[in-house]
DNA sequence: AATTCACGAGAAAACGTTTTCTGAAAGCAC
DNA sequence: GTGCTTTCAGAAAACGTTTTCTCGTGAATT
């Protein structure tokens, strides 16, 4: 410090506005502690709410307040041992349902005081299992997670042995909290809703990458059956290519369905792309349903007749992502109560 | 350990696969250390690369293995005193454009061994700032920003003195790198894109958050002006009740426009919603042009006569991303480099 | 052959907090 | 007034790493 020249006081250099707060670390909590004139527990007790003398708390406060002590997240979760973080493990960021999702669980979460990493993972299991193991070392308190398909042959507890909620999808064998839509009756719901409309011979294709698109092929084909329908239900992985090829044989074949159904927003999607590329259009030529109710779907297939429209099941995306969030905050501290699985009802959006 | 019964000798119950893995703590390096039969030091090194005895290496790596070691990445920044976290504020994280950054950001960041806290502001300037000071707290290496308007007023520099690389707006005072569209240029070529389809009297409806917003209306009008079009700009705020009521006299009123620009993805299904409700088709009534191709725009607008949809300018999402992290990258490097100003060209999706 | 040098491994310090421990003062019952 | 408990603040330990320091060994140089 005697480098510094003649023009720095001892006070100056040392503290507050002088040298060290301008140029050198961070302020830390024996700053804080020095400059209100008590230890430095009793500015951590401060911080952390406890009861202090009132006039100690006053002078902590202001200290903090002079010196712009922000306190180093990294310590506290070192010493503290908890972490206010929880992971959210999204398998496409792109989609409407999950950035939805993503909204709500942020919102709940920052609202209790914890903070969101957002993981993307691309329907890649590596990359799930590498989110996971990373959620892991930051000893997150706990994770949100849209499991990919892989991960059900595995049946070691994901990231450790900290608290999980899946949300969307399933793992079959795994006893973990999870909230879900009521995949298989809401895709009945749809192949109902086509039949009353008219349509006798329906196609449906389902993601080949989670137990969403399971379920709701079952629901589809149990209720195509129930109805006497004419159905051909198809897996197609997560490429563009695959949906519009698969589509493509079976829109030139004999018998061409007169309505199609779409497991997800994306898959709804690749089925647009593909009717325009035989020159089919909705709903004139065929009708078309989904799942998941994208801000713009008001405004496709709205033929010059004033019918059509896409109708689809709605998820309760903010619900999701809040009952999510509050179930794994509750195993936060009741880490041995039984686990729960939530069902929700999504909601049939009829067009046309 | 003696009340564990006679079952586990002090071997089991100390180490590995007893009593402590498999009920206690986590295990730390010392563990590791103390089954590799070396010292912390040098299993911290062997996990840093550095130049270890090969044979040292080996037993280390086996014991991680062995053990399930996951190093505490609280603790490691602590000491270390640099985090692998960036920060990635964007102000409305259901708008495509920003999910679609936020995923290259994510994906770039991930390769360079980063991870990334993404924070949603909903154009709320107290969300901001309590997301900037979080990653002060944290100790975030570097910050991603999409500043709403009300930082302008804000001189000082934000999230204390890390780096920040602004992204889609700017902060005019500010001396910030940041990775922004051409937005003024590219307003231009959307108003001479009309005018060549022959639209003559043109309204474009822009944000009212955000320097993209002005610079979008401010290229709206010069090439507007210099065109000789009747035009007409107006700023909306972000909710969507204005949108409509500001259409609404718009388009009842005498000398309607042909042709409308949108200032971004959400403005223009705000204005989609307001022409419906007006009972007034696309293209056939009325030409629409906007911002951020996103993937359904393929299929609105589409009218029977096959002329018709929505002309937008594309932002180079992935670029924008990209580019905005490998200079966040790159500033912790060089903190003292000049600061840069990357202005990108979006492309223009002439549609009907 | 002696001295320096480079290298690498262990011991110990350090990172910035929270928590435990300790002791003093205050309150209360006798 | 004495002895007991309670309260509260400071001192010190602890959290799990990385980094610095120290020292021993072998190679290289003179």
């Amino acid at each position: 410090m005697g480098g510094l020249g003649p023009f720095l006081t001892e006070e100056q250099a040392d503290w507050p506005g002088g040298w060290r707060e301008r140029f050198l670390m961070a302020v830390g909590i024996k700053d804080v502690a020095r400059v209100a004139g008590v230890s430095a527990a009793t500015v951590s007790r401060v911080l952390a709410g406890k009861a202090v003398d009132a006039a100690m708390q006053a002078r902590v406060l202001a200290a903090v307040e002079s010196t712009g002590y922000r306190p180093n997240l990294a310590a506290r979760r070192l010493r503290s041992r908890h972490s206010n973080v929880i992971g959210l493990i999204v398998a496409d960021i792109r989609n409407p349902f999950f950035t939805a999702v993503s909204r709500s669980v942020e919102t709940v979460a920052a609202a209790r005081g914890m903070q969101v990493i957002l993981c993307n993972t691309d329907e890649d299991p590596a990359k799930e299992a590498m989110y996971l193991d990373l959620m892991h070392q930051e000893r997150a308190a706990g994770v949100i997670l849209a499991p990919s398909r892989q991960r059900v042959a595995q049946t070691e507890r994901p990231a450790g042995e900290r608290p999980v909620v899946l949300i969307d999808r399933a793992i079959p064998g795994a006893d973990l909290d999870c909230v879900l839509l009521d995949n298989e009756r809401m895709a009945a719901v749809l192949v109902e809703h086509l039949h009353a409309r008219g349509h006798r011979r329906v196609a449906g294709l389902f993601g080949a990458m989670s137990t969403t698109g399971l379920e709701r092929r079952a629901g589809f084909e149990r209720a195509a059956a129930a109805l006497g329908l004419e159905a051909q239900a198809m897996a197609v992985p997560h490429s563009t290519g695959e949906a519009e090829r698969a589509l493509a044989g079976l829109l030139s074949g004999p018998g061409r369905p007169d309505a199609l159904v779409a497991s997800n927003g994306v898959m709804l999607l690749h089925i647009l792309r593909a009717l325009r590329a035989q020159g089919l259009s909705v709903p004139g030529d065929i009708a078309l349903a989904g799942f998941d109710n994208n801000d713009w779907m008001d405004f496709v297939g709205q033929g010059t007749c004033g019918a059509g429209g896409i109708s689809v099941i709605e998820q309760p995306v903010e619900e999701i992502g809040r009952t999510a969030t509050a179930m794994l905050l509750d195993r936060l501290d009741n880490p041995d109560a039984p686990t729960r699985k939530v069902v929700l009802a999504g909601k049939l959006v009829a067009r046309g």
